[in-house]
RNA sequence: GUGGGUGUAGCUCAGCUGGUAGAGCGCUGCGUUGUGGUCGCAGAUGCCGCGGGUUCAAGUCCCGUCACUCACCCCA
C-alpha cells in the first residue's frame, strides 16, 4: 500500500520534539494564567463573515489565504486565520461584555492560512493568545505586553526584541492617511504599490524593496500625527511599560496585517528565525467589537507563535527544555517475574510517579538499554531472586549504585519519592 | 501566486569527468555466569522520489512529474 503524507505545510512534532512543544505552548500561557486570565475555549471554524467583517476584507489574509469551503447545510464556513475574531464573537453571542469589565481572556490552539509553507511559517500554525475587553486604561495595554514579554522570559529567551508604535485612532488617522497618501503620490512606485496606496496606504512603508525604501525616508509617520488622546495614551503606555520592567524599540514603520489594530501596537521579532522573524504580536483594537455587532468596548489582545517560538528557543539552543517524561523502569527478569513487574507498576502511577515497564520479554542487558533511552533516572529490577525474598532491586543509573529493599509499598513508594526528589534537587 | 535549492539506509549526508552503492549516528547480537551509558567485534537495513529518454552501461547526463525546502509577497 502507498503511505499517505500529510497535507502541504503542516508540521507534526514527534518525540522528543514534541516534549518541547508541549513545553513551550504551556510556558507561553502560564504568565497569562498567573495574571488573573481566564481560559476560552473556541471553535476551529466559524461563519465566514466573522473573518471578513472582523480581520477586514482587503487583508491579504482574507482575501487569500482563508481555508474556506461550503458546509451541507450550505454556510460559507472558514477554518479560523487567526483568534481575535472568534474571541469577540463568544464573548459578544455569552454576554461576556454585559457582565463586569474588563473581561480577561486567554486561548490557544490551531489557526490556518493557506499560504506557501517556509521556515517558520505553517499551514496550521499554532498560538497561545489574550484579549482584554471594555477598557481603554493604558495599564492594560502595558500588562497585556508585560505578559507576553514574561512568557518568552520564563522560556529563557533572550535575543528577542519588542517594536512598539501607535497607530492613532479613528479621529486621527484618517488625516495621517490622507497626508501619507499626498506623499505617495509624489513617489515613483510601481502599479501594484500605487493600488496598494490607494487601499491601504500604511502598508506600503513596510515595503523591503530598496527603491521604495529610500523614497519613503521622508515619508510622514503616524507617531506624528497622533491626536492629542492617542498622543497621552502612548506616553502612559509607555511609563506603564517602564514600570512593568519592559523595554522596546519605537519602530514607527511597523504595520501589522490585520485591519482592525488601532493605538497601541506591538510586535516580538526574533532574529534567529530567518525571514519570517515575527515571533508575536497584537495590539489595541477600538472598532472591532462594534463592527461585529457587540457593545462599542475597546479591546486588546496579543497571538504569540508557538512554532515559531519553539524554533527561536531552537535557535538559543535552550535544551534544558528537553527532560525525560518517566521517572521510574520496571524491568522483570524472565517471564515470571512480569506479574509482580506489572504489579509494581500499578503501585507506582498510583502514587504519581511516572512509570513505565519493559515488554516483550527482552532480556535483561537489552532492557536496561530501553531502559536506559527513556531517560528514567531509576529502574527496579525484578527477577526469580528478588520474587523469593519479596524485595526488588533499585538501580540509580546516574551513578550505578543500587541496592535492594523490600517490594512493601508503604516502604518502597516512600524511599522512591524520596531519591527522586534528591535527586531533582541535584538537577537544578 | 513568483523565483531558487534539494530529493541516496531510521537520521545526517558522501558518491570526482556515467560501469548495478558508502560513512557517521542509530538499531540488533556478542565480549560466558541476572544490569544500561564508555570501549572492542560482528551483523541487518536501500525499487539511489516517480515516469520516460540517451547509452553496451545511469544514483551519476537530458526531459517531465511529484515531494520537500528557502526566499519574495504576507504573517505567528
Amino acid at each position: 500500500m502507498e503511505a499517505i503524507n500529510a497535507p502541504k505545510g503542516v508540521p507534526d512534532y514527534v518525540p522528543p520534539r514534541s516534549r518541547d512543544f508541549y513545553t513551550v505552548q504551556e510556558q507561553l500561557s502560564a504568565p497569562a494564567r498567573l495574571s488573573g486570565y481566564e481560559y476560552i475555549e473556541l471553535p476551529v471554524f466559524e461563519a465566514t463573515e466573522l473573518f471578513e467583517r472582523g480581520v477586514g476584507a482587503s487583508t491579504d489574509v482574507v482575501q487569500k489565504e482563508m481555508y474556506t469551503f461550503t458546509d451541507r447545510g450550505d454556510r460559507s464556513i472558514t477554518l479560523r486565520p487567526e483568534g481575535t475574531a472568534g474571541v469577540m464573537r463568544a464573548v459578544i453571542e455569552n454576554r461576556l461584555d454585559k457582565g463586569s469589565l474588563p473581561v480577561k481572556l486567554w486561548y490557544r490552539g490551531p489557526f490556518f492560512r493557506a499560504e506557501r509553507p517556509q521556515h517558520g511559517r505553517y499551514r496550521q500554525l499554532q498560538q497561545v493568545g489574550v484579549e482584554v475587553i471594555g477598557s481603554v486604561d493604558p495599564i492594560i495595554d502595558a500588562e497585556v505586553i508585560a505578559i507576553a514579554d514574561q512568557s518568552y522570559r520564563s522560556l529563557g529567551l533572550q535575543d528577542f526584541h519588542l517594536d512598539l508604535t501607535s497607530l492613532g485612532c479613528s479621529n486621527c488617522r484618517p488625516t495621517y492617511r490622507v497626508l501619507l497618501q499626498e506623499f505617495l503620490k509624489r513617489c515613483d512606485l510601481d502599479q501594484e504599490t500605487r493600488a496598494r496606496a490607494e487601499l491601504n496606504p500604511l502598508r506600503v512603508l513596510d515595503d523591503k524593496r530598496e527603491v521604495v525604501v529610500a523614497q519613503l525616508v521622508n515619508a510622514p509617520l503616524m507617531i506624528d500625527s497622533l491626536c492629542e488622546q492617542c498622543q497621552q495614551h502612548y506616553d502612559e503606555v509607555r511609563e506603564y511599560l517602564r514600570v512593568f520592567g519592559v523595554s522596546w524599540n519605537e519602530t514607527p514603520r511597523m504595520v501589522r496585517g490585520l485591519d482592525y489594530y488601532t493605538r497601541t501596537t506591538f510586535e516580538f521579532v526574533h532574529p534567529g528565525l530567518g525571514a519570517q522573524s515575527g515571533i508575536g504580536g497584537g495590539g489595541r483594537y477600538d472598532g472591532l467589537m462594534s463592527e461585529l455587532g457587540g457593545a462599542e468596548l475597546s479591546g486588546i489582545g496579543f497571538g504569540l507563535g508557538v512554532d515559531r517560538t519553539l524554533l527561536a528557543c531552537e535557535a538559543e539552543r535552550l535544551t534544558p527544555l528537553r527532560k525525560g517524561i518517566l521517572d521510574v523502569c520496571v524491568i522483570p527478569v524472565e517471564a515470571e517475574s512480569r506479574t509482580q513487574g506489572v504489579a509494581l507498576l500499578v503501585q507506582l502511577r498510583r502514587a504519581g510517579i511516572a512509570a513505565d515497564i519493559c515488554v516483550d520479554n527482552r532480556s535483561i542487558k537489552s532492557a536496561m538499554k530501553v531502559a536506559n533511552n527513556t531517560n528514567a533516572p531509576l529502574v527496579l529490577i525484578i527477577g526469580p531472586d528478588e520474587l523469593e525474598t519479596q524485595s526488588v532491586i533499585i538501580k540509580e543509573m546516574s551513578s550505578g549504585d543500587q541496592q535492594s529493599v523490600l517490594a512493601e509499598p508503604t516502604t518502597l513508594i516512600p524511599q522512591l519519592q524520596e531519591m527522586l526528589s534528591t535527586l531533582r534537587e541535584e538537577q537544578s
